[in-house]
RNA sequence: GGCGCCAUCGUCUAGCGGCUAGGACACUUGGUUCUCAUCCAAGAAACAGGGGUUCGAUUCCCCUUGGCGCUACCA
């Protein structure tokens, strides 16, 4: 194969969404895999709903997710600018090259202006509506000769230009991931190409653009499925050769339907607050991807791209389930260096308190607002909480406070590697507290109390390793003064 | 309504004529335990229905049903 050539082609008209970081990402790995070029076009054909920090969006959600661009628009030092060169990739920039190719399928027939009112297409549509008939153009302006055509173009008659859609036959489209799918061609419409705004519409742009920038293989969502014969007429009739097209199963919401804002965070953005960058890719990867084995935790983009295959890819939409995401988002936390963590999820800690706090958090954290939640007692310069906490149910007071000043006297005692290794403390301690003959509930209830301030806190030890031993009977000494304070 | 796509546990999926239908997440139970978790072990859980083809269908074909997508001078 020779190397391909892809795009993702976004229209700037809102933040990136899940379905098109997904779209991206099959993109990509397809691409990398095949030693092609990843190239970012953005279909800024509707000027009524661009959103102008769209771009930028874009932009840094592709980079924050590891979707190197190769050719298109680029974010460097905060500035946009683009390379490649195949530019501009912004279709807007590119007008005089949509309009050369309208004029020539207007010249060869295979397209014709309408002059048809916005206000009679509407009242067309309820009129077909009323009697149960599929709603359409038609083909009121079909059979305006050329001439008059010209006329009243030149007479400043505002017009749309109409693909002029063969009324016979058939197309039989290639689909990499749906093998043939065929369309009649009665069942099409003559679409819109050009708009009275001077603007093309998606289809004359995409296709134009598509060949002009010498696209291989077109991999987009599944909803476009249905405008595939229309491309490929347009293809024809330019006498161009299509490219290859992929089109990727739905990615849906819990109720089955195209996913979309109604269920919850869809931008990509969000998702970044929450969850490894990585995971997320991971997760994405594997709705309506799978490598045919049972491996599901991919560590980086590179391992995915080496089992990526267009041929795996799924027919079916998938729901997007946070479950499976969270599970992976444990998997991807632990797996990175702490610090690296602490920085990707801008924790307010040092390197080294990283290090110290961030395993035992990560033992049982889903997300990064588990993490933060579940790492502030470790951070604290302080412990609020309420002092009975401190006393085990079934103790007393006075016992708590024996304990407690025994933890005082006792734990610095223990050797430094001891402090260095949260099982051998624990050995040690157990030991100890057997000693005493003094139950294990009653003795280090209090002192997990006196260290973490939670009713449920990770591990004792761990926490005693993590704190060290400093501030292990600062906390204990502080804990010793809140019970002494407790009403008998 | 028309056109198109799709159909295995709740979810993501493996399966490409013969399997006790496998895995993961979630869920349930038990064990470990100072708490909550983790961890370990076990468990419940699916081939939408009907016809064919075949010695034999989850698998191939058809129909039905269901779901979804498209049906704009939006992409």
């Amino acid at each position: 194969m020779k190397p391909p050539r892809v795009r993702f082609a976004p229209s700037p008209t809102g933040r990136l969404h899940i379905g098109g970081l997904r779209t991206a990402l099959f993109n990509y790995l397809f691409t990398r895999k095949n030693g092609g070029v990843f190239i970012l076009r953005i279909e800024d054909t509707d000027q009524k709903r661009l959103v102008p920090e769209s771009l930028e969006d874009i932009l840094r959600n592709l980079a924050a997710y590891g979707l190197t661009v190769d050719e298109g628009p680029r974010l460097i030092d905060g500035k946009i600018s683009e390379v490649g060169s195949y530019g501009p990739y912004t279709q807007s920039k590119r007008l005089p090259l949509y309009r050369r190719a309208i004029d020539e399928l207007i010249e060869q027939g295979s397209a014709y202006p309408c002059f048809c009112t916005v206000q009679r297409l509407s009242e067309l549509r309820t009129s077909q509506e009323a009697q149960h008939l599929a709603p359409g153009y038609d083909g009121h302006c079909r059979n305006i000769t050329p001439d008059e055509a010209r006329r009243r173009r030149t007479a400043g008659e505002p017009c749309v230009i109409r693909f002029r859609t063969p009324k016979k036959g058939q197309t039989v489209a290639h689909d990499l991931i749906r093998g043939d799918v065929t369309f009649k061609h009665e069942t099409l419409e003559d679409v819109v190409l050009f708009k009275t705004d001077g603007f093309p519409t998606y289809h004359l742009a995409n296709v134009v653009d598509d060949h002009a920038m010498d696209i291989t293989h077109v991999i987009r969502a599944e909803e476009w499925l249905p405008s595939l014969p229309l491309h490929l007429l347009l293809y024809a009739a330019f006498t161009w050769t299509p490219p290859e097209f992929a089109h990727l199963p739905l990615i849906l919401g819990p109720t089955r339907k195209k996913l979309s804002k109604r269920d919850g965070d869809t931008a990509a953005a969000d998702f970044l607050n929450e969850y490894v960058p990585m995971a997320m890719v991971n997760f994405i990867s594997l709705l309506g991807w799978n490598p045919k084995t049972e491996q599901e935790y991919y560590a980086s983009l590179d391992v995915l791209v080496k089992d990526f295959d267009l041929a795996k890819v799924n027919k079916a939409g998938a729901i997007f389930d946070v479950a499976k995401l969270k599970h992976l988002n444990r998997l991807h936390m632990r797996a990175l260096p702490p610090e690296k963590l602490a920085t990707l999820m801008q924790l307010e800690c040092t390197a080294d308190e990283a290090i110290r706090f961030l395993p035992i958090i990560t033992e049982k954290a889903e997300t990064f607002s588990d993490v933060r939640s579940g790492i502030a007692f470790l951070l604290a310069a302080e412990l609020v909480y309420e002092p009975s906490l401190l006393v085990p149910k079934a103790g007393t007071r006075e016992k708590t406070i024996t304990v407690l000043t025994a933890f005082l006297q006792w734990l610095p005692t223990c050797g430094e590697q001891t402090w260095r290794n949260a099982e051998a403390l624990k050995a040690e301690t157990l030991a100890w507290v057997a000693k005493n003959s003094w139950t294990n509930s009653e003795a280090l209830w209090p002192l997990r109390v006196a260290l973490s301030g939670l009713a449920k806190s990770p591990d004792v030890f761990a926490i005693a390793c993590a704190l060290q031993k400093v501030k292990v009977l600062e906390r204990i000494q502080r804990a010793i003064e809140h019970v002494k304070n407790l009403q008998k």
